[in-house]
DNA sequence: CAGTATAGGACTGATTTTGTCGCAGTTCAA
DNA sequence: TTGAACTGCGACAAAATCAGTCCTATACTG
């Protein structure tokens, strides 16, 4: 459960490749789906819609492809995710603007708005950059919030 | 994206209203999805897990139902959701032990691994009993942290 | 112009989620 | 002791979502 769509995955992926390939000026979208074993045409369509967000910035014909629009350390996992995915809601009663449909009210999803931007929170406190080099300072801050919450 | 299915949501609901009506030595099934216009049996079969799992007690026959197993402080938002919709993984690829089966490794799965933990860590840290008075210290504390976090 | 890429719409199949049905076992109370 | 009101559970059906493919158009390079 609460688990990511592949293709986020392949998007958080395809950045992470990208962050570090800095040398190459652009990488088709079939580069990235080769290393990985993703199928190509769904990968493409995952750095379409990541270009059309303006995380990436595409280059068609010939040695074409993709580039970060920005450096890596200043996209957060949370864009890629809200790009491909849509609005990040934990409640499945919140879709967009309207409200629950549950009878008197869904009474859970108010304080669960919470947890909500809770997780967004972390989400955003993820760049690509770390997903690269592990040994982050954003990682430990999360590990160092896992371990504050339990205290 | 991201979101509980709604037999979470339904759980979560039903352990509320229980968690608001401690009086009541036991509530049915139906009740319940009554008062929130919740499919009956498909309730029933959210708090016949819930049951199995211990966060429930099951009194069957007339004016049978359910009760909390234990106070409503004591039981976390996690546990509920870990029972209904198994176990917590952002990433789509870690299918129980097996691991991904992307080509060279989801290089993306470990670190997103502290992510999954940092967003258990802010379910265990919320109780039935804070969604019952959203102004509770659990409540403030993950705020603070999304503020902390951001900063 | 030929070849390689992106852009994107339409569509199909797989998987998951949601909800229903039917039946067996339990308890209570008239 | 019988029937109504419950839980427990497996099998199914319906609906929604996701994954992946196909096809065509367009853009850029040499």
């Amino acid at each position: 459960m609460l688990r990511l769509t592949k293709k986020a995955d392949y998007g958080l992926m395809a950045l992470k490749y990208l962050a570090e390939h800095p040398d190459s000026v652009s990488v088709s979208a079939k580069d990235i789906a080769d290393t990985y074993g993703i199928p190509p045409q769904l990968l493409a369509k995952v750095l379409q819609r990541l270009t059309k967000v303006g995380l990436l910035r595409s280059h068609a014909g010939m040695n074409g492809g993709y580039e970060l629009s920005r450096e890596a350390r200043r996209i957060s996992a949370f864009e890629v995710i809200h790009a491909i995915d849509g609005p990040l809601f934990i409640t499945s009663c919140t879709k967009g603007s309207k409200s629950c449909d549950l009878e008197p009210n869904c009474t859970i999803k108010e304080p669960l708005a919470r947890v909500n931007e809770s997780i967004a929170g972390v989400l955003k406190s993820i760049s690509i950059y770390d997903l690269v080099d592990a040994e982050t300072a954003a990682g430990r801050s999360a590990e160092m919030l896992v371990t504050l919450m339990h205290s």
